[in-house]
DNA sequence: TTGTAAGCGTTATCAG
DNA sequence: CTGATAACGCTTACAA
């Protein structure tokens, strides 16, 4: 910039009012300056301006793991938010114990972000007290505990209730539940779905039928071979998110069982029997959250927190037929750990 | 800073040193600054540092879709990467069209990014020339064009000769191609290599048989009866991407006709017929560009580019019959349109 | 309209 | 071992 204001014969300050197209520059100088930023094809430098300002333009998501279809959606409608901005998004996955979640984050709060959007795996959010002041924290999917924030979550307990009604309502009397680990307050509040359901058909709230399964499929299978060996089997299932139910598909080859999943997930619907779901909205739960942190920035940070619950949707497939009308699931699928290779690129 | 300087009694450099475990410290003194630090909480400012180093920790990821499962995947894995080098991520969508592109990472790279790592949608790169000098640009899945540099792709010529050749093994001597527009330089790779399984068999290359749809399941559809429609239906498809299979899934439902794919993608294996694809890495596709990079920050930037293709897997599930044994695709499904929504949260 | 000076938080340099 | 000073590139406040 410097060298730019030189071979201008100008000074820096009015190097960088051309820049920021400051009206204050007469057309000729204006001009003198263009030429020399256009020969020695100058680059602003972003980092100076945004350490001069003190708050980087960035928008920081920290989820679960990015490469679950869900929060990369959630994550992609953060970005389409923020490039609407002029912010860039970064993102960390705090991975799904919550043991890496304060590290994580602490390091993406350093970096003097503008804003963060996350989704907690942590039990306690306490640590972030000292950043509520100093930039906008909004949660998404799951609220924040030891810590009041905006927050956008679905409507997890009322979708658990009426996908658990569909399936009573279909005749099934034994339902079990399907999930991770509770420390998920997403999982939490599903089973509180999940049980008011039962007792509005009063129905008894049976503690054998509650699975938290790990996400492995082997961990879904032995969930689902635990459930067959009960005294009285359940003839129906509510998978409590889409990872536990992508993991439970494949154990629930050629059985017999209706099914209800929290969680829309690609080709749900082309399974056979096609999948029905409570379908929720990840890219909008983004977008929104982004635009709440947008606002913060904007007006005042410290406005009471909104806690916005979206609504849900059970979308009705064919995977909830009545106890007397059960079938194979998946029948035709070959249960073969993924497929056989038969071919493989050459090593070089 | 300045704070915890005048509070421990020594001067900033000092605070900085205990900060970053410089051991030309008394212990005594690193005690009192230690106390200090933490009796007013100090954070470092990032930012600051960054700035003063000139180049950021970070390594810019610019992917067509952050939300496509194939993306985010390598996205995933550059932040898995990039987070045990202490880097952050940004992420940028490019947008299916290249019209983008070029706007957008540039706006990402003024931002004095530590690396890249881009998978071009643009017909042409040649405008990172002047950037080429400045930072490691590592091209993944697709390789750069109007530019050297490194480069991660996968075997797309390979393995989409392995999966026709596969269809003609099975019998099959009219097998079409439906992939998503050849600007995508993996679509054209693949073609190549579906036209070079056909010479090989001594099949003609009928140009009526290639069908460069677009993405939709409209699209798709149409693509099917376009191929229906021809006076020599194929018996075959061979769908270039994944995400123009999971588009055509939906259109295939009822028909009878073999199918392969490139690209896994979650849950193919369980459709019915369980999908035979050609199995692509995305994981490590991100994991790789982002250690190339970390590597040319440590080293010379300017050493000779290297491009990689990584191996592919022909995986085998059922997908794939004869033609004389032709089954009806998806027949349990119920193609419409996803499902009928049946009850939802009430509204605030 | 243009320029000067100061400072954002940190670290390298070099002197004490 | 410790401290003063300058510098990174840019912009704001104020002066000319």
């Amino acid at each position: 910039m410097r060298d730019v204001a030189l071979r201008a014969g100008v000074s820096v300050k009015t190097v960088s009012r051309v820049f920021n197209d400051d009206p204050h520059v007469l057309p000729e100088t204006r001009d003198r300056v263009s030429d020399a930023l256009a020969q020695l094809n100058y680059t602003p430098n972003m980092l100076a301006r945004t350490f001069r300002d003190g708050r980087s333009p960035v928008i920081g998501v920290a989820v679960p793991s990015i490469s679950d279809p869900f929060f990369a959606s959630i994550v992609g409608g953060v970005e389409q938010v923020a490039s609407r901005h002029d912010m860039s998004v970064v993102v960390t996955s705090l991975g799904g114990e919550g043991a890496h979640e304060e590290g994580r984050v602490e390091s993406l709060l350093k970096r003097q972000l503008g804003a963060l959007v996350m989704a907690p795996t942590a039990d306690d959010q306490g640590y972030l007290a000292r950043w509520a002041g100093k930039l906008p924290l909004v949660f998404v999917d799951r609220p924040p505990r030891g810590l009041d924030a905006d927050c956008f979550v679905e409507d997890d307990e009322g979708g658990a209730r009426a996908a658990t009604a569909h399936l009573v309502g279909r005749g099934h009397r034994r339902i079990a539940f399907i999930g991770n680990s509770t420390s998920a307050s997403t999982t939490a509040s599903r089973l509180v779905g999940y049980r008011a359901a039962l007792a509005e058909a009063g129905l008894p709230a049976d503690e054998e039928l509650v699975q938290l399964s790990s996400l492995t499929s082997g961990g879904a299978l032995r969930a689902v071979q635990r459930l067959e060996a009960l005294e009285a089997a359940p003839t129906a299932l509510f998978s409590s998110d889409a990872e536990t139910t992508m993991a439970l598909v494949p154990a629930l080859v050629g059985r017999r069982l209706a099914i209800t999943a929290f969680g829309d997930f690609p080709m749900a619907a082309m399974l056979s029997p096609a999948l029905t779901v409570v379908d929720q909205d990840p890219a909008s739960l983004g977008r929104l959250a982004a635009e709440r942190a947008v606002a913060r920035l904007d007006g005042p940070l410290e406005s009471p927190a909104q806690h916005v619950t979206l609504p849900v949707r059970l979308l009705e497939r064919s995977s909830c037929r009545s106890p007397q009308d059960l079938v194979e699931l998946f029948p035709w699928t070959v249960p073969d750990g993924g497929g056989r290779v038969v071919w493989e690129s050459p090593r070089p």
